[in-house]
Formats: structure tokens, sequence, C-alpha cells
RNA sequence: CGGGGCGUGGCUCAGCCUGGUAGAGCGCUGCGUUCGGGACGCAGAGGUCGAAGGUUCAAAUCCUUUCGCCCCGACCA
């Protein structure tokens, strides 16, 4: 009995946190185990490339059909476009080659034969290599030129939901895989506006997904030069603040200009008898969206998941070693039906009971590491007294409280969004105490220089800072590991000094390490 | 592609220096005791020690080669 509480007791100091190392501890460690805890993903036998657990393919699917929905409200429809594309359509627009040419799966083959010893060796060489897509501009570029005659066919507003492959030197789960789902959209216009309207308003309508349904506060800005996607005219994004500081890229849009109408002869006759060609522009998020959901919101008990994203709202735990399983399993079920009853945002709750024959210790501890935002625990005390035991995935394990049954399932999508929207403000007062304008170039140094050089804590944040661009800047921020993240769109500036070089900067930029 | 590290049951690892033919904890299965909070006891299943050569009476252990993985950098949604 003594060894037993000690152990208990030693047990209890050491697991104070269900995820270790804690993100103050080791946060590239942390955000591992928490994608194993949670049950999103893991490894595959193929490098670079995961598996996506069920769990975490919800999420996506949730991501899917919420982001769908708001394509299809802009106007647009969804298409797809093949897996391989012809090595020529690739070299058509110089930039774009050189940006995706060291990251390119290609296929050379298009069969296998017997070779020694029953292996299969490849046979049948293609006489064009394909790639396997990086990104599709170029392919649907040349398929839009077909499609594309007069002014009347435009605009032409398609997206595609696929799988792309980038050949990553360093994997990591969700952020940066070397086989990745996303959507990409891919628009032609008749005029450069009307292109550019378009390439601001899906920057938008992933502002307003990040915000609303992921919690995420983002910024939406322009990339500099450096930052710029291949073969673009201009790249905006929306960045958000992850909880060690670091930017990470959530999303993009491009105008693309004349750039891939020019490499794929997208022409059309305009109104005025004039042969022209198109304006084009392209859009994506991918499944580093998970990665991004998991960085801001979880902590060191696991994930936390904005309740509009998450694949259960409520999991009910009956408690059922007491004196009246049968009604306990009744209330439950009941509780359930009700629940679903309700609409959240569109949808049913989705509630889950969880009947496994496992310890409600365990059970419950698995639940919070999955971020399942609310947590009923019920047993046949709750069952006499009409209540249900609630705790909250936004607050501590322990701060349960009960609540009479009938209240809960009146005021469950409240409580839902309560928790929403505490995840997001959270989210926001992180990146506003982590910001701030640097006028100084030894304070930049200083904000971006970790106290642990081996292994560097979090540090540093979002600065904005004047700046004029150009290899100067380049240089002194590749040294501190900063790069420009972007430059905020919708905001009116005075033109001031550049903080790196001393010339006229005609507005701010921010700073930051990122992903 | 550079620089470090590691490959031993499902997982985390010990054993290797000083060769003698495989261990622990967790997990898993069964039984029992527990049970409103990450339980405990007993019994059990599970490994050609990354692969291929070599040295030796004998190799997880020594030598050579090879493959794979992880971490740290340069490239990136």
């Amino acid at each position: 009995m003594a060894k037993q509480g000690k152990q208990k007791q030693q047990q209890g100091k050491k697991a104070k946190t269900a995820i270790s190392p804690t993100r103050a501890e080791d946060y590239p460690e942390w955000y591992q185990q928490v994608i194993k805890a949670a049950e999103l993903a893991e490894a595959s036998p193929v490098r670079g490339c995961m598996v996506i657990k069920p769990w975490g393919y919800a999420i996506w699917e949730h991501v899917q059909a919420t982001l769908d929905r708001m394509f299809k409200e802009t106007g647009h429809v969804n298409a797809y476009f093949p897996l391989f594309i012809p090595k020529s359509y690739l070299e058509k627009e110089a930039e774009h080659v050189e940006g995706f040419a060291t990251e390119c799966a290609v296929v050379t083959h298009h069969r296998l034969e017997p070779g020694p010893d029953g292996t299969l060796v490849p046979g049948g060489e293609l006489a064009e290599p394909l790639i396997v897509r990086p990104t599709s501009e170029t392919i649907i570029g040349e398929v839009y030129a077909k499609w594309v005659q007069s002014y009347r066919d435009l605009p032409i507003l398609i997206n595609q939901w696929a799988n792309v492959v980038r050949w990553e030197k360093r994997p990591r789960l969700f952020l940066r895989t070397t086989e990745f789902l996303w959507q990409e959209g891919h628009t032609c216009h008749a005029t450069r506006e009307e292109a550019v309207e378009e390439t601001l308003k899906m920057l938008d309508v992933y502002e307003t997904f990040a915000r609303d349904w992921m919690a995420l506060p983002v910024i939406k800005g322009e990339k500099t030069p450096e930052e710029r996607f291949p073969g673009a005219v201009d790249t905006y994004t929306i960045e958000a603040m992850m909880q060690d500081r670091k930017a990470l890229q959530s999303g993009t849009s491009h105008f693309l200009g004349q750039n891939f109408s020019k490499a794929a002869n997208i022409l059309f006759l305009d109104r005025d008898g004039e042969q022209k060609l198109v304006w084009t522009t392209s859009w994506g998020v991918s499944t580093r969206l998970i990665g991004a959901l998991i960085m801001t919101h979880s902590d060191d008990d696991g994930l936390v998941l904005p309740p509009k994203l998450a694949p259960s709202h409520i999991v009910i735990l009956p408690v059922l070693r007491g004196d009246a399983p049968d009604e306990v399993t009744a209330f439950c079920e009941a509780l359930a039906t009700d629940l679903r009853a309700q609409t959240y945002h569109g949808a049913p709750v989705r509630v889950l009971v969880d009947n496994r024959d496992l310890r409600g210790g365990e059970k419950t501890w698995q639940h919070v590491k999955k971020g399942v935002p609310i947590r009923l625990e019920i047993g046949p005390r709750d069952v006499k007294e009409g209540a249900v035991f609630m705790g909250r995935r936004d607050k501590g394990v322990k701060e349960k409280s009960s609540v009479p049954r009938d209240e809960f399932v009146a005021q469950a999508t409240t409580i839902l969004d309560e928790i929403q929207q505490a995840l997001l403000d959270r989210a926001l007062a992180y990146r506003e105490e982590n910001t701030r304008v640097i006028d100084d170039l030894e304070e930049f140094k200083a904000y971006f220089t970790p106290k642990n050089v081996d292994k560097p804590e979090p540090h540093g944040g979002f600065a904005h800072c004047y700046s004029a661009g150009g290899p100067e800047v380049v240089e002194i921020c590749r040294e501190l590991k900063v790069s420009a993240r972007c430059i905020p769109v919708g905001v009116e500036e005075e033109p001031g000094t550049c903080l790196f070089t001393g010339k006229p900067a005609a507005r701010r930029v921010i700073f930051a390490k990122a992903y």
C-alpha cells in the first residue's frame, strides 16, 4: 500500500502533463508528441510521406467541406486535372521551372519487367518524362488555352482538390511532407483589374476561414520578391504565429499576371476585336493548416480543437461501474439524441458516446489528448440528479462542473461558440504580446537571438520594421534565421527609413522566424 | 547534399568496449481483485538482434560493405 502510494505520487509528479516534453521544454518534440497522442497522423514506410489517421483526416474533411462551400459561394466550380505533367509543360515558364526543378518526382518508365532474382526493373522508357505535379499551373494553362476563345468564355473560375508532390529535404508531419493534400484554384480573367480583385478576394476567403473556423488569427500580406511564388507577379499570404512565435505561411493567393498565359498561349478575342492574353490567378491551402491548428491551440495536455472543426464536439463518458449501469446507458443515449437534434453552424452537433470497456481515467485522458471540446462524465449520481458533469478542453482538465442536464442541452451550442471564441481570443492575445515595432537594428538582433543557441527556447515574434528590401536586408536576416514574412495589406502608413540600409522605405514589413 | 547519432519483440531501450547463442519497462491476451478519474496481482503470447559478406569451435557483440531512419544546416505550401 505504502509502495503503491509512493509510486502514484511519483507518477503524479512526473506526469503532470499528458504530453511530454512540454512546449517550454522542447517545442518541436512536443509537436510530434501531440500528433501521436491525438492520433492525427504517423510516419509511413515512404520517407517524407505520412499516414493521416481517421481523427486527423476528419479534421481535414471539415476544412474541405467548409472551404468548398465558400469557394462555391464566390462563384467557383470544381474540376480535376492530371497528376502527371509533361516535362516540356513545366519548362515553358522560366521562373516557374527554376523554382520547382529541384523538388520534382519524375516518372520515366511505364512498366516493370522481371529482373535478376525475382526483382522487378523499370521497362518501357517514356519518350518524354512525366512530372508528378508539384502544382498545376502549367498543365491547367495548356487546357485553358483550348477552352478560351472569346471574352465570353471568361472568367474561368475553377478549383481542384488534389494531392501534390514536392520532394522536400526535411519533412515534418503536416508542415512539410513530400506528398500533401490541398486545393488549388486556377482562374482566368479578361482584365488585370479583375484578376487582381480575384487574388485579393480569395485571400479574404482564406482569412475568414482561418479566423471564423480555425480560430486562427492571420495577417494578410504581400510577399517580398524573395518570397514570391515562382512565376507570380504578386504573391499574397496569410501568416499566422505559432506558440513558439515562429510564423507559418498558412495559405497563399497569387496574381500571376500574364506569365502563364504567355507560356501556354491562353488567348481570347476581346470585344474590341483584339487578340489578348488572359490574366490568371492561383490560390491554395493545404494539410499544413492542420499543423497550424495544432501549434496554435494545443497545450501540454495535447490537442485543443476549435469546435467548428472538431470531429466530435462532445464526448459522453458513461461511468458504468456503479449500481445502475442500464440507467446510465439509457440516460447517455437519450442525452446524445437530444444533443444531435441541435444544430451547430449548419450541421447537427457531433456527439460520441464512448462505451469502450476502458477505465474511466484513461478514457477521459484519451479524449483530452484528442482535443474534444466538451467532455461529459455521467454516472449513477448524475442520472439521479438529472445532471451532467462537464469538462471543457479550453479550461483545466480538473476544472469540471455539474450542470443540470436540460440546461446543458439548451446551452451546448452556446458553450461550443464560447470555446471557439476563447481559442481565437487567446491566440490573438498571444500574437499581440509577441509583436513589436522595431526601429533599432541592435534591438532587432537581440529580439531574434535566443539565449540558448544550441537548443533555442521560444523567442522573438513578429517585428514590424521599415525595410527597403534587397540583398543587404536578406543577408542580415539570414544570419539571424529571420525572413520577411509579408507586407501587411490594408494598413495606412507613413514612409520611413530602412532599418537595415538607412535608405528610404515606403512602409513596414513583418519579420519573423518561420517554418 | 554536408555534419552528428541510431538500427535488438508492437513501442522505448539495456546488453556490444572485455564474443559463449536474448533481457527490462510499457503495450498486448487470459483470469482475478479494483473502479467518478491516467489501477494492481498472477499467468501467457511475441525477437533468425536492419541486410550481406568475413574472422572464429562459437558473433547482437569483432572487421568490411550496404540499406534505412532520426537530429542539426542549405531548399520549400
